[in-house]
RNA sequence: GCCCCCGUGGCGGAAUUGGUAGACGCGCUCGACUCAAAAUCGAGUUCCGCAAGGAGUGCCGGUUCGAGUCCGGCCGGGGGCACCA
């Protein structure tokens, strides 16, 4: 052996060994049981980075440490490979979309490859593939048959420069984040999936997923948002006048229209629903208010100039974080009364209220200012009365309400029949009676949308449907699948490209055979997202996947990725997979029965007095003053970003992985630094000496036949601690693990303990420091590669031990220890504690009160 | 505003059910080897103190024989949602 681990050498040599032999390849044959170990795949932005390599080595790990227990191991990669990135090269660099999408993926490939992943290549794919997206679009259309896909006019941003709708994310102070044009709202036609078919469901499902982190778990509750409650009905009161006029408040502020008949009759606008979650607080009601887009307020504004005009100021309110913050609470006073459901002569003020939102609920409410902050704001701006109806003692039923709504458990009162109730029966018992009376009944509102997945985009999966005049929407074909994007595209013009595409989009209706367009939008690619993981574990020719084959991979076993997806990707995936197993073609219900989500990747930054970032080196050389700042995400802009590949040619792969694994736990952040990139490096030539010195030393040259005892020890509550810390995905603790063996085995004599312990010590590190372990397993005259080779299994009898340390407390404070037989009797210990001299020194000669005797821990003597 | 998580040495972090706080790593100090350096090896490293000893897990209080861990109240940091009725 040589003197020191020499990757660049070792590294590509074993890489190469594995791809040869195919070692990495998911059998399948069912031998074996099976474990699905998988990463969120990258999307080919050009170059791998750091936090991409954190990612893949938590799962490597898992992965080899799998197959090294007897499991045959689905690790496989590929490449989320549509989305807008591909199509602003396009714009900005003149390159097909495609093109620079594969250049990236053999980059990124070739990057990953050098860190000798034990991934299974052959299963790789990349969702612009046709033969991907293809299978995509059957499935789209099995959702589309199922009555799972709808089309509907929905409200977008349009960015009227490049003319595209943006995300919600791409809107950066109400402006586009590319062209800088001011965003508009805009009615477009697109095509929703039903996820909130599946609201209930994936909810419930929440609870049984417990291999996921509880934070996760909790956003995806509190996404899907789940309130139950009464829906009820107000009847407009009809008034001698006509239906009033504005009036009060706000609409002195526009001038009212001189034509006051709202048309409101013959329209179905007589009564209109309001939902609340606190019907017991029905007899606290002061007003009701809609939303400016209510189809009751756009009738009114016809003939109120006034009301018009509130309704256009409401549209332009910003709907920033911050503006909704400071937004004052405004309302218009349509000066028509509603009929309080359980008082016929009870009448209320109906508000045209900005902060009503017409998409939650049913865009109206009766307002409670007592028990609600909102309502109670506007009830303050606006003069109208406050009554307490929940007081949470009986003393307080009559305490005025101050600043603070109050909205605490408690009693009602003022409140009639439902003097006395407790909130949560007064809750039932509206609800009962609305039910019984007919004006309402109990439902529950959801917070989750149904998922818009049309893009104005080139760059995605085509949506396999064709517009025609005469038969509306029609399914392309299934033997016209894939719908394939054209290459001839032109991105000198703002817009989608598909759409001006000469010819792509004119076709024949599949039904009536008359001349029909194309659909040119293309889908969310968080819809190809939805069930690469199926197709990873089969991936027929003919069919998305073979079902049989994907149940028995499927759910993944541990899926790894980062806390940003917690929501979007996970519940898009988890309900694709639900509405395939609703339409019988695959009876999986969750698609990941483990989750871990990993921390980012940080570093340091560094500006100039002017404020300019400057890269680590930059500032190293910098000849003025630098200010070295806080630890950050890499990001470009800031310029602390890490290139794994240079690294990685410098320290070899090893070094790289076990510092990725290192330190930090890996639900938290990592940072990045030379100096810890140094230590791992030493740690690998560590381990190489002692294997190098093992293995010159040969089995002839024993100091002695003594077994070590101790050392025995010693490697086996690693091993079993190594195991447990890699299953529960603790790597930080894992690695110290490691290094305790490692320092153990240094200062450890010569014996056959010792070189069965050598042994040990690499198959424990081999799935962190692959490389290094096949060189020493090779040159140590193993058969075989270590990849392949068993776990060690720890010895129960080894993991306990012969004699324990006993801390001896006075009053709680540690005072002396012992060490006592493990096992030893209560008696044996307190009597010795008792006879330890700083004991007695404290207790002065008086006896002891009472003594604690915890077995094999502690004595605690209390004085 | 609502919901959730986290505060432990110079730094990253360990610490079963409450039971010896600081494992392991980084950094630093001293020493060995060396002409010197790198590499490597040895010793040390929570704070105060020469020591004996004392203090110590953000702060204040509580429960307990015993609290980093449990409870209450503050302070600080991070994340999610965002006028959700």
């Amino acid at each position: 052996m040589a003197a020191r681990f020499n990757p660049l050498e070792a590294d590509a040599r074993w890489q190469k060994v594995w791809e040869e032999q195919g070692t990495f390849h998911a059998s399948g044959d069912g031998a074996r049981p099976r474990a699905y170990v998988l990463e969120m795949f990258p999307y080919p932005s050009g170059r791998i980075h750091i936090g991409h390599v954190r990612n893949y080595v938590m799962g490597d790990v898992l992965a080899r440490y799998k197959r090294m227990n007897g499991f045959d191991v689905l690790h496989p990669m590929g490449w989320d490979a549509f989305g807008m990135p591909a199509e602003n090269a396009a714009m900005e660099k003149k390159v097909h979309p495609g093109e620079w999408t594969r250049s990236n993926i053999d980059t990124m490939r070739g990057q990953l490859k050098l860190l000798g992943f034990a991934i299974d290549w052959t299963r790789e794919f990349a969702t612009c593939d046709p033969s991907y997206y293809g299978h995509e679009q059957a499935l789209f259309l099995d959702l589309f048959e199922a009555g799972l896909v709808y089309r509907k006019q929905s409200e977008v941003n349009w960015d009227p420069v490049d003319m595209t709708v943006l995300a919600n994310e791409q809107v950066i102070d109400g402006r586009g984040w590319r062209s800088g044009a001011l965003v508009e709202r805009r009615k477009l036609s697109q095509w929703f999936l039903r996820i909130t078919d599946f609201a209930d469901e994936l909810l419930d499902g929440l609870g049984r997923l417990d291999q996921w982190p509880d934070k996760v778990r909790l956003m995806q509750e509190n996404w899907i948002g789940k309130s139950q409650g009464l829906r009820f009905r107000f009847d407009i009161s009809p008034s001698p006048s006509g239906e009033g006029v504005g009036g009060w408040g706000m609409s002195q502020l526009y001038p009212t229209s001189p034509t006051p008949t709202p048309p409101l009759k013959g329209r179905g606008l007589e009564s209109f629903e309001v939902f609340t979650t606190r019907p017991d607080t029905i007899f606290g009601a002061s007003f009701a208010a809609i939303a400016p887009d209510h189809p009751i307020a756009l009738a009114l504004a016809e003939g109120n100039g006034g009301l018009a005009a509130f309704i256009a100021e409401c549209k332009q309110g910003g709907t920033t974080a911050a503006e909704l913050e400071t937004a004052e609470k405004k309302g218009f006073d349509t000066g028509i009364r509603v009929i309080h459901p359980l008082d016929p002569e009870w009448k209320l003020p109906l508000y045209v209220a900005n902060f009503v939102l017409m998409d939650y609920g049913t865009g109206a409410i009766f307002g409670c200012p007592a028990h609600d902050q909102r309502d109670l704001d506007f009830a303050r701006k606006y003069g109208l009365p406050v009554t307490r109806v929940v007081a949470p003692s009986p003393e307080e039923a009559e305490e005025p309400i101050g600043d603070e709504a109050y909205s605490g458990p408690g009693r009602l009162v003022n409140s009639r029949f439902l003097d006395g109730l407790t909130a949560e029966d007064g809750i039932r018992e509206v609800i009962a009676r609305a039910e019984a009376d007919g004006w309402g009944e109990g439902t529950t509102v959801w917070r989750l949308r149904d998922w818009g997945v049309s893009r104005q985009r080139y760059w995605g999966t085509p949506i396999p449907i064709v517009h025609c005049e005469a038969c509306g929407p029609v399914a392309v074909p299934r033997d016209q699948l894939p719908i394939v994007l054209p290459e001839d595209i032109d991105f000198e013009t703002p817009g989608n490209p598909l759409d001006r595409h000469p010819t792509w989009s004119k076709v024949d209706c599949p039904e009536c055979g008359g001349s029909a367009r194309r659909e040119t939008d293309t889908l969310d690619t968080f819809v190809d997202s939805s069930w690469y993981f199926i197709r990873f574990a089969s991936q027929p020719g003919d069919a998305p996947f073979d079902r049989a084959e994907a149940e028995r991979w499927l759910p993944v076993d541990q899926y790894i990725g980062g806390v940003e997806h917690a929501i979007l990707h996970l519940l898009y995936a988890r309900f694709w997979t639900r509405a395939l197993q609703r339409i019988g073609k695959l009876d999986v219900v969750e698609p990941f029965r483990g989750l871990f989500t990993q921390g980012m990747v940080t570093h340091v930054t560094f500006q100039d007095p002017q404020g300019k970032w400057l890269t680590p080196e930059e500032a190293e050389s910098h000849g003025g003053p630098v200010i070295r700042g806080r630890v950050e995400k890499m990001s470009k802009s800031k310029r602390n970003t890490v290139d794994p590949e240079p690294i990685v040619d410098q320290y070899g792969a090893d070094a790289v992985r076990w510092f990725m694994l290192s330190d930090s736990p890996p639900e938290r952040d990592l940072e990045w630094s030379e100096a810890g990139i140094q230590g791992s490096w030493r740690f690998v030539q560590r381990l190489w000496r002692l294997a190098d010195e093992e293995a010159g030393r040969g089995s002839s040259t024993w100091l002695g036949d003594g077994e070590d005892a101790a050392l025995d020890r010693k490697v086996h509550r690693a091993i079993a601690a190594v195991g447990a810390n890699i299953e529960a995905l603790a790597f930080n603790k894992a690695v110290a693990n490691l290094y305790e063996l490692t320092n153990a085995l240094e200062k450890a004599p010569a014996s056959p303990s010792r070189s069965r312990a050598v042994e040990t010590l690499i198959r424990l590190a081999a799935p962190m420091v692959p490389h290094l372990a096949e060189e020493v397993w090779a040159a140590i005259g193993q058969e075989g590669l270590i990849a392949q080779a068993e776990w060690p299994v720890a010895d129960p009898a080894l993991l306990v031990e012969e004699e324990v340390t006993i801390a001896v407390q006075v009053n709680g404070k540690l005072r002396d220890t012992l060490t006592a037989p493990k096992g030893a009797a209560r008696e044996t210990l307190e009597e010795m504690a008792l006879a330890s001299e700083k004991v007695a020194r404290i207790l002065e000669g008086k006896p002891a009160r009472k003594v604690i005797v915890v077995p094999d821990r502690l004595v605690n003597v209390v004085a």
